[in-house]
DNA sequence: CGATCCCGCCACATT
DNA sequence: AATGTGGCGGGATCG
């Protein structure tokens, strides 16, 4: 705890390792706190210690990671930090007087210093999230305990939870072993699918609206889904290691939960998950006695699962605004996309598809069938294996609601889907506020899984955005007046409302870019074609004027495809934050670091980052957002149409709209998500870029370049409303709001290679068309494409910047300059990598490195690995 | 006052 | 029986 402040001081203080002494010491004894510290003395603890000699531990334990997660923690918590941080005086005290300061800090041990997330983040500190192959880190219960100043207990809660996640992994009594993040995709990966078996339909299902359905029937669900197999799924991690005796062991709610807990997110649409929902899910007993007290335990434990996965990086807290209200939730933040997965976007053949038109959205169909074929085989599978042969808990238990019948499952289901349905027709017959989107009536057997797919776009951005909403009637010109049709989709209208990738960026500071790169085109044609045609993107940016009222709309309709798009934003910018620690992880807060920051001048080293981005939002005042269109706008519709046939083979520049494509499938968006560095604290970024690797690979002739299409968006013009983009669709929308404020502009990315490090250039197409060139193959990029309109106002309101950006990579860039005459900031979080591990390595690690190194202050970031590692090692040895 | 969640009792498992 | 694990929920804090 005392880390905190510390940390710039470290060596310092003596006193805080202890609570208890804290407590004993509130009072005012502040000269000679450290004297006696008690209480770790509980523990028999052999080491010699005197307060001191704690500190220093902890100090070379944890300092330099520390910090660093002491960042993201105030990301998370921002309160916290600032009370802490805010303590200079203490520092400064310290340096003269150290009691004094200690005094102070003491009288408020609070509670939050104690945290188990912060714990947890001490606890992770202290090990390499990659270790090396050679290293095997073993972990003394005891010693860490001691070592942190906590009772045992607190330690059993972290590592059962990091354990359900295999980053650490049982040996012996008091001994755990460390893994770190190598194989976490992997069990990640292995938690989505048995996710997807056992809540897929639900969440799916459910998600967003329906959470109340949900609960009451995801309960049962799992209940009965998990017995037989949460076990084996969940366990077959364990059997690598020795522990597997363990097993016999009372059942480790809290890592079965744990994995569950995860499980719910990997299979959300949305990646946010209520903790009443989860908890609910999460209850096995039975159904409908939901005893009120149980409930409340099964949160309690939530909340301290969800401190450790916070702390892992993995999900942050948000709140998510319902008809009924705000309710607390947590958002998955890490990887989405598991490499290895046997789903692959362009295997799967939409031929099979069961919805039609539905989803033109490239993995979300996919994902949607699979998960439906899963099921059905799931529920076989149940029924063959009767489970209660395992063991379960000992009679005597209290709890033991259990068994349940394969049919009973079955019948659930049923019920469930019925369930749904009504719902469904409900929530149709009041569209008001909750359902924008017609809902797709559900055919009672099969399809649950179909149905929801659509809603769950909407979720989504309400979670982020609760502020933001659009009014209903200029969502629905905007966006589409198709977009109703979706749930139509199935009906007659397909395409059209699949394609459209809309975003909604709730968070004001939030900068997406969406956009889709045609991968299809790209692999099929030749990669150069592919890279010139190939990409414009367009986003559209619908800004309610401010008139608009801000309603539900934050359920922009959008057609599934949006969905999609969603997600694997998320996952971007789960990555990306990760490689960039703080500022990625926390919009919130625009970190100033440093590091981000680049400089105007900066050349190749701004490139790097996004940097090369300038924004300056010339026009603040203008909230509405400027958004440019691609070119063709109009085709987009005709596009998608084709864009179902998925051909993509025609890189003809005219017609590629990419977007739609994109919504195709195969590629999925990306998105990278720009920090607001301190300049940019406006704005955030998204943006979208390929996710695929696939896409990568056609890439991989030079420079794929991308469209993408963007939106840049004042922050402060966010939090007045709410944007929606569509790249995919943008076309419809340009003639609504029209020229108030929407431009559509397209983006290019060039990347060269692989995505990973390019600095991107984002060449509005309009704006700087001409220019960028410098990319041989890409020269013949349409880009140049007159096609881009700018809308009045985005010309005006942003400048376009060209910027040669000749980044290092020799991209041209283009940039957007909106009024922000300070410095802008950029935070640039590197394109994500495109490997998959790369999501998970510190951004040193990732897979640009030189791009990376420079601009942050990452050498922070970066060197705080090896360091870690060095000063582990000494410690070590003491 | 509701949301969080620390604390540590105590049951159960393992040694 | 001793000790390791970890469920659990009272009640303190936080917001």
């Amino acid at each position: 705890e005392n880390i905190f402040d510390r940390s710039r001081m470290a060596p310092k203080t003596p006193i805080k390792n202890e609570p208890v002494d804290l407590s004993k010491q509130k009072g005012c004894t502040p000269e000679r706190n450290p004297i006696t510290p008690v209480k770790l003395v509980d523990r028999p603890q052999p080491d010699p210690w005197t307060p001191t000699a704690n500190l220093k531990m902890l100090v070379s334990a944890a300092s330099p990671d520390m910090r660093d997660r002491e960042k993201k923690k105030e990301l998370f918590r921002p309160i916290e930090n600032s009370e802490q941080s805010d303590t200079p005086d203490s520092l400064q005290y310290d340096m003269v007087d150290d009691s004094t300061v200690d005094e102070f800090e003491k009288q408020r041990p609070s509670r939050k210093q104690k945290s188990l997330g912060l714990l947890c983040q001490k606890f992770l500190a202290r090990y390499p999230s990659y270790p090396l192959s050679t290293e095997k880190t073993t972990i003394s219960l005891d010693e860490v305990a001691s070592i942190l100043g906590v009772e045992r207990r607190r330690i059993y809660d972290i590592v059962n939870v990091l354990e359900s996640l295999h980053l650490v992994s049982r040996v012996a009594k008091n001994q755990y072993c460390w893994h770190g993040r190598h194989n976490l995709s992997q069990t990640l990966k292995t938690l989505q699918e048995a996710g997807e078996l056992q809540y897929g339909e639900l969440m799916t299902f459910f998600q967003h609206k329906e959470q109340d359905l949900e609960y009451r029937f995801g309960e049962r669900k799992k209940e009965t889904i998990s017995d037989s197999q949460d076990r084996p799924l969940l366990d077959f991690s364990e059997p690598d290691c020795t522990s597997a005796s363990a097993n016999s062991r009372k059942d480790k709610s809290l890592r079965i939960m744990s994995q569950k807990f995860v499980m719910l997110f990997l299979v959300s649409k949305t990646k946010i998950v209520t903790l009443d929902i989860a908890a609910k899910i999460l209850i096995e007993e039975t159904q409908d006695t939901v005893d009120h007290s149980k409930f409340k335990t099964k949160v309690r434990r939530l909340y301290d699962i969800a401190n450790v996965l916070t702390s892992l990086g993995l999900i942050k807290k948000v709140h998510v605004t319902e008809e009924r209200g705000r309710k607390p939730a947590f958002k998955w933040i890490g990887p989405v996309e598991f490499p290895g997965k046997t789903d692959e976007p362009r295997g799967h053949s939409p031929t099979s598809d069961p919805l039609p038109g539905t989803q033109r959205g490239a993995s979300a169909p996919y994902q949607i069938c699979a998960r439906k074929q899963r099921f059905t085989r799931h529920a076989s599978f149940n029924g063959a294996q009767p489970c209660e042969g395992t063991r379960r808990k000992v009679s005597s238990e209290p709890n033991s609601p259990r068994q349940e019948r394969q049919d009973e499952y079955c019948s659930k289901m049923i019920n469930l889907a019925a369930v749904c349905r009504q719902k469904i027709e409900e929530d149709t017959r009041n569209p008001s506020i909750t359902s924008p989107l017609p809902l797709l009536p559900v055919p009672g057997d099969s399809d649950f899984c179909v149905n929801p797919l659509p809603q769950a776009v909407f979720p989504v951005v309400q979670a982020d955005m609760p502020s933001l909403s659009l009014p209903n009637g200029i969502s629905s010109q905007a966006l589409h007046p198709s977009t109703p049709a979706a749930s139509k989709t199935e009906n007659g209208k397909p395409t059209l409302l699949p394609n459209q990738p809309f975003l909604c960026f709730p968070s004001s500071s939030l900068f997406m870019f969406c956009g889709g790169l045609q991968e299809s085109n790209l692999r099929e044609t030749l990669p150069t074609t592919g890279d010139l045609g190939s990409r414009r993107a367009e986003a559209q940016a619908a800004v309610p004027p401010a008139a608009c009222q801000k309603r539900s709309s934050h359920k922009c309709e959008s057609p599934s495809a949006p969905v999609n798009d969603e997600e694997p934003a998320a996952k971007k910018q789960t990555v990306e934050q990760r490689d960039v620690p703080f500022s990625l992880v926390v919009p919130k807060k625009p970190f100033e670091s440093p590091t981000t920051e680049s400089t105007p001048g900066s050349g190749c080293t701004s490139a790097e980052h996004l940097e090369a981005f300038h924004l300056d939002l010339t026009s603040p005042a203008a909230p509405e957002a400027a958004v440019k269109e691609s070119p063709k706008p109009l085709d987009s519709q005709e596009q998608k149409k084709q864009s179902q046939n998925k051909d993509p083979d025609e890189p003809s520049p005219g017609k590629e709209h990419i977007s739609k494509e994109n919504a195709h499938q195969p590629f999925l968006p990306q998105y990278l998500y720009v920090q607001p560095t301190a300049g940019l604290s406006s704005f955030n970024f998204l943006f979208s870029a390929n996710p695929a690797p696939g896409a990568i690979s056609l890439a991989a002739s030079q420079l794929p370049s991308l469209s993408v299409p963007c939106v840049v968006v004042p922050s402060a013009a966010l939090a007045s409303f709410p944007l929606v983009c569509s790249p995919a669709i943008t076309s419809p929308l340009s003639p609504v709001p029209d020229g108030s404020f929407s431009a559509a502009a397209s983006m290019n990315f060039s990347m060269s290679g692989l995505a990973s490090t390019m600095p991107v250039f984002i060449g509005t197409t309009a704006v700087v068309t001409p220019k960028v060139s410098p990319a041989p193959s890409v020269d013949a990029q349409q880009p140049a494409h007159p096609a881009l309109h700018l809308s009045p106002m985005l010309a005006r309101s942003c400048g376009a910047v060209k910027l040669d950006s000749p980044v290092c990579m020799g991209h041209p860039m283009t940039l957007l300059k909106l009024q922000q005459p300070s410095s802008a900031p950029l935070t640039p979080k590197s394109i994500r990598p495109a490997r998959h591990e790369a999501f998970f390595k510190t951004p040193g690690s990732l897979g640009d490195p030189v791009a990376w190194k420079k601009n942050e202050g990452n050498q922070t970031r970066n060197a705080s690995s090896v360091q870690r590692r060095l000063e582990i090692s000494s410690t070590s040895p003491d």
